[in-house]
DNA sequence: CGCGGCCTTGAACCCCATCAAAGCTGGTGG
DNA sequence: CCACCAGCTTTGATGGGGTTCAAGGCCGCG
């Protein structure tokens, strides 16, 4: 198992995305990633109570923040993309709050000081916003959607996240999960899971083959769930 | 209904708990709670999407961070209690990215600048870490625990968050919810809310009549859940 | 005393979990 | 290039946890 190259550096590209870049924050980021090392899949990034020593960024591939329960139930808390931050706290002596594991293999690299720049530290802030808003919008998913709008809303708020990135095209992305990892996090079975995957297909909402999943009508089915794009920020 | 007194803040001695406080950042507060303004119940403090002013600071009463459905079906996100901050963002032009509604009538005031000390802002920092701690302990309390688990897991929460800024003895503290209230925070009907109380109670966990809640052997409880008490600071 | 809001109870139903087993697929090695 | 294998997906049957609908009881308040 190998990472695709990935010359266009999407973690790069969605940090851009969230406020302007100066020079100083772009070169900063550039030299980060470029020494980005490699962390195998299942791998824990983080675990729950440990000392964070400095934030990372997430160069390429999926993680999750995750919860464990004694016995053995588990919950994905929020996925982390190409461009998302971890570990990034304003107190000191912070501890992690949740273990953070690879679900495919990652490439991970130190964030940048946010004092580099104040347009770095800015992006930083808009960054912690929206893991924030995600965190609600999984909150209501699991407490007051079903089965059916649990998977599709999860769906399109991935490709909201990922289209930022310029990782997708016309609602089709790379979906390197597996259905149980969905199950893990819209707090489902890996049965029901998939019963409600063939039923979105079949009822045409969405394609699903291999890695690849598109979107049909992405407008659409955002209409039904009554989902509407994510914002932290006026202006 | 009026607002029993409530000379010892607690709002103050919750902001205590989570880090020393300077005389500027005491002075300050005791002045800003000193001006603080009533809201009554149901009335919003913050509408989802709307331009975040300046940050404010509960001082009395309870208050949820809430989602709506379009068809009507609400999800209370977390509980907002005496000493919590609302809207701090460290973001430009920062937008609510939830609802904020009153609970109960709600005594509120705008919080000092966290540039009036450090040890204000590092406190501000940590009270936002715990607010994310209890955003993902909510995740794993909809995605993984049953009916049963999540009433008590989350009574345990609101004793451990009262029991900081001094609002509970003994496992006792004051409850002014009603079930429907409860069940919008933890994703259940009114109906069923009620019969796993009146389970809760017959097993011995809990004493609820009127608006007090007693937990019977905390310990007992938390270890049978699993639950730990929620820390986000080394040293 | 009456009334509104909240709590309580019952019965029926349905969504999702559970258990079990059978296909499929992509990757590996012969 | 084919055979194999592990992991993932798919399907079926059954049961239970939680919802829904409906009605009755309780309590505080005017």
């Amino acid at each position: 198992m190998h990472l695709p190259q990935s010359d266009p550096p999407y973690a790069i590209q969605r940090l851009a995305a969230l406020g302007p870049l100066d020079t100083a924050a772009r070169n900063a980021l550039e030299r980060a990633v470029a020494s980005a090392y490699l962390v195998r899949a299942r791998s824990e990034l983080l675990s729950e109570g440990e000392e964070i020593s400095s934030p990372c960024l997430i160069v390429q591939g999926w993680a999750a923040r995750t919860r464990m329960l004694s016995d053995g139930r588990r919950q994905f808390l929020n996925f982390l993309l190409p461009g998302d931050l971890v570990g990034l706290y304003q107190h000191d002596c912070a501890l992690a709050v949740s273990a953070v594991v690879a679900l495919t293999d990652v490439k991970l690299c130190r964030a940048p000081s946010g004092d580099t720049s104040p347009a770095l530290e800015q992006v930083y802030a808009v960054s912690k916003a929206f893991e924030e808003a995600y965190l609600l919008s999984q909150i209501t998913r699991l407490g007051r959607l079903n089965a059916h709008e649990r998977i599709c809303d999860v769906l399109l708020e991935l490709l909201e996240r990922l289209e930022l990135a310029g990782q997708s095209q016309g609602g089709t992305f790379d979906f390197p999960l597996t259905q149980e990892m969905l199950g893990d996090a819209v707090g489902l079975t890996p049965v029901h899971v998939n019963r409600m995957v063939q039923q979105a297909r079949r009822e045409g909402w969405i394609e699903w083959r291999g890695r690849r999943i598109q979107i049909k009508d992405t407008a659409a089915l955002a209409d039904r769930l009554g989902r509407s794009p994510t914002r932290v920020q006026g202006r």
